[in-house]
DNA sequence: TGAAACCTTCAGGAACTCCTCAAGAAATCC
DNA sequence: GGATTTCTTGAGGAGTTCCTGAAGGTTTCA
């Protein structure tokens, strides 16, 4: 199966920046738009498998723009991008026709996490949705976490931690790396949360023998490869 | 695969030939601009693998340069060069889509090591990231040494200068290359430190029989090739 | 053989990194 | 709206790392 084809219609250059990239190195085709126009010309010019788009546009908004693209027999799924507060309730129906949303600010594992589900919903993806290192199993579908026969209930954070660290095994993980991947991208507190919440998951997924995820020193954090 | 073409955009002059020196020293194709319009220019004329990029520039600074160049379609993978009070605000981000960064001042190894994991990263390069002499294995992506089945632990130090000579094998190192690689270009002691780091590293590597790292008497250490 | 140059090792203190805990703030659930 | 869970911050303390300097070995060469 060939990259799938994602195009992002954003108009904040910080927020069009970080889920392009994040996109690219999670290894998905990028096309960028900048304005509802721009977003329907590249979309009727070669149809993506998966639309990100923010409901707040200047010009044409989100919910006309998918509007449009229906009509035109243009079927990909849409993840709405959308403010805390503003509009919830207008994309709840959205969610009934495989599409999806995701609330401002976001970090980028939440949203490669509901691109992941989106596209393979819609069968555009054959990627397995589970992980796994030595006896402990994430299975993101189910979004769900084991160590052996037991089920392990982890917060939100620590469990788009753990799927950080266990979908890139085998290397190591600075602290920047973790906060831009895990923490959302208003977060800037130069603080000891990465420590903090890597000892929790610890504490929870135990350490079976010589522990599951390493500390290196000076560098950062590694889950081994099995 | 031909060598791996760097651009290199840096304003200081001293830093400037630092990067450059090393980067053709373990083989890479460089090119240099000193202002951001002249970074533009050379990466639009033919792109580079990768982008080293001063984020502090006079005119155009290395966040907006990074912007332009995605923009036009230049996917090349970018490590950012910062000052390290640089505001946290600013730096956050940096690593996301397969970028990274380094702080000031950094050795030249440092830099090679970011070099090289981003470009694996970008399938730019498929040169290993597994050195090994005797029976020793270092693993840059995981970040750890070993020999035989053993893991051995070494301080970040240790593991740069021991990377150094093995990627350097077969060929004596001076005291001064030593230096001027794996300390950083703003250290100054001109004392007994690499001497004192070989002792450290050959009691923890081991002897093997006749010693992994030799001396050469009135020139320099080295580590035989296979 | 003896002196000079060079190399190795060790100990100690300053600086830094990492882990854990506890408490307040924020979000969420019922 | 109150209770519960989750997130974030900050501080203390254990442990590590780095550099320096000094003592003692080894090699070289006249």
């Amino acid at each position: 199966m060939p990259k799938a084809r994602i195009l992002v219609v954003e108009d904040e250059d910080n927020i069009a920046f970080v889920i392009a990239a994040g996109l690219r190195m999670a290894g998905f085709e990028v096309v960028e738009a900048r304005t509802g126009e721009d977003g329907l010309r590249a979309a009727e010019g070669h149809p993506p498998d998966l639309i990100i788009l923010d409901v707040m546009l200047p010009g044409i908004d989100g919910f006309e723009i998918c509007r449009r693209l229906r009509t035109e027999g243009i079927e990909a799924p849409v993840v709405f991008l959308t403010a805390r507060d503003a509009t919830v309730d207008r994309i709840r129906g959205l969610t009934i026709g495989g599409d999806d949303y995701l609330v401002k600010p976001f970090s980028v594992e939440e949203l490669l996490a509901r691109v992941r589900v989106v596209l393979r919903r819609s069968g555009k993806s054959h990627e397995s949705q589970v992980l796994s290192c030595d006896d402990v199993m994430l299975d993101d579908e189910a979004h769900r976490v084991s160590r052996g026969d037991q089920v392990l209930h982890l917060s939100p954070t620590e469990y788009k931690l753990l799927r950080f660290l266990m979908s890139n095994a085998g290397r190591v993980l600075s602290r920047a790396q973790i906060l831009d991947h895990v923490w959302d991208y208003s977060f800037d507190g130069e603080s000891t949360v990465v420590e903090t919440f890597v000892s929790s998951l610890r504490k929870k997924v135990g350490t079976g023998g010589r522990g599951l995820i390493k500390t290196v020193r000076g560098v950062g954090y590694r889950i081994d490869a099995d």
